[in-house]
DNA sequence: CGGGCGTTTGATTTTGCTCAACTAAGGTGG
DNA sequence: CCACCTTAGTTGAGCAAAATCAAACGCCCG
């Protein structure tokens, strides 16, 4: 029942083949077990109600199947479980389905840095192309759920087809982007100002998938949150309690209601 | 005569195709006028004394014929000078040929994030393939040089040849690992952590290419060190003295000599 | 109903920032 | 060629922000 009324939210049409594309994470999106483990699997892309928010709009209905042809698995992983460790062996990259990853760097001295939270539509494991081994963790939040793509055979196609091969290249740029806008936020902002900023860019994903931008869920614990923003979990917490005071959101544990986003945009920047 | 050494200097051969291969920065380097201001321009990369820095060993001549035929001119940037600016259309990445270039992000409020500081032999521009808009400034910080790499030519071939298909993919995701190395070093470190850390990076990129580890020229200013590392220009000076009086190493200035890398590791983790 | 985890809040300490003065070096123009 | 001026770097004092240490609360979940 909880699936039929996210699958219905999903197969909303996407505003655009572009921009930020993501799971909502409307109160009920997160509700309990989370998102739905669905075992449609290795069907192809073809009549996958996540289509749109993985592939963009201009591919032609022969690149779609084409693309589909590739992704010939789909992996569910458990609320704690990993997609892919780091140092493990790199084949393949990961178009996420349902629920909510997080990746992990863990630095030569044991300190562990959350690289992103990633929800469906993202793709991750683009690191691992370089040399070949993965760079991160990727550790499921929730019950979820990702399609295997194998790598060489993306790029075999990519070959074939420009059009998949330019949508490689974006989707690799992409996260050189959004990396360079979290090393700004790390690099230049105060602690009120990440959590402003990262608390605007959650509300406008949500938006973007047609689901409230006001009220939501977060799928993280306040140490994630801290570890992502570069802060300390008290400091979240107390930046959620300052917002709070000023009136900017209310806000119990990881449920959010944003009362003044302009507000909260002024403290952002 | 500088530029005799110069070019000698550079043209040993590479380790590896791999590695981080940057341009030197001994004293020599970066002295005065810095690097020399090459006129061999659109030559192609055959008999470019840099092709061993920014194209792997792995390609076959008639690859490397390939890419040196898109490659059809390269770029004098004067000190101060810009090879694109944030919100130009992006038509092109850019190898560096010579010189140093810092990529600056401007955040909305004004604030700037130096995102990389950038050697000979490094590609740059590939955050603007994404919607074909440039998000940074590219400033050479001393006269400097880089080849022009129209990419549209550059995806074109890649479909023809696996390799440089590859090789354009694991320029892409070395990036992606370069950004993830710095969220983790803003995210997690403190500010002694952030220098010794990047002393250390750069004098494993210069030993990398067999010049002195232990001995170089920074080419930036206190201000833009600080704003790589995420503080401020004062405190990249303490610590700097403070090292001095740990007898880590001994500075002027730009001026490094480093005495004890292995207690710089100790604190860098 | 009890235990444990995640969260909040307070008190204190530490780190790095701000403001400010001073020094050194390089470049310019008389 | 020297005096001046600008810019980069160093250092100190006081302050603000966030970390640390510590305690208590609440809420799932078994």
């Amino acid at each position: 029942m909880n699936h039929v009324v996210e699958c219905d939210v999903l197969i909303r049409p996407a505003v655009s083949g572009d921009g930020p594309l993501h799971k909502a994470m409307t109160g009920s999106a997160f509700d309990r077990h989370g998102f739905l483990a669905d075992n449609v699997s290795s069907s192809g892309c073809m009549h996958c109600p996540f289509q749109h928010v993985c592939i963009p709009a201009q591919l032609e209905p022969i690149e779609i199947l084409r693309f589909s042809d590739i992704v010939r698995s789909t992996r569910q992983v458990k609320e704690g479980g990993t997609l892919y460790r780091s140092g493990d062996v790199f084949t393949s990259i990961y178009a996420i389905r349902t629920g909510c990853f997080k990746t992990v760097i863990v630095g030569k001295a044991g300190q562990e840095q959350i690289s992103g939270f990633h929800l469906p539509g993202e793709f991750i494991g683009l690191d691992g192309i370089f040399d070949a081994i993965q760079a991160c963790d990727a550790v499921a939040m929730q019950a979820s759920s990702a399609c295997v793509i194998p790598f060489g055979a993306l790029e075999k196609i990519a070959r074939e087809y420009p059009a998949i091969q330019r949508h490689l290249h974006r989707m690799l740029s992409r996260e050189i982007r959004r990396e360079s806008t979290v090393m700004t936020l790390l690099g230049t902002m105060s602690a009120d100002q990440r959590l402003a900023t990262f608390l605007l860019n959650m509300s406008e994903r949500l938006s973007y998938m047609g689901h409230s931008s006001m009220k939501f869920k977060l799928p993280m614990t306040r140490d994630e949150l801290g570890s992502y923003l570069g802060i300390k979990l008290e400091t979240v917490s107390r930046m959620f309690s300052r917002f709070q005071r000023m009136g900017l959101l209310s806000n119990k544990g990881r449920h959010v209601f944003i009362l003044d986003p302009k507000g909260l945009a002024d403290i952002g920047g």
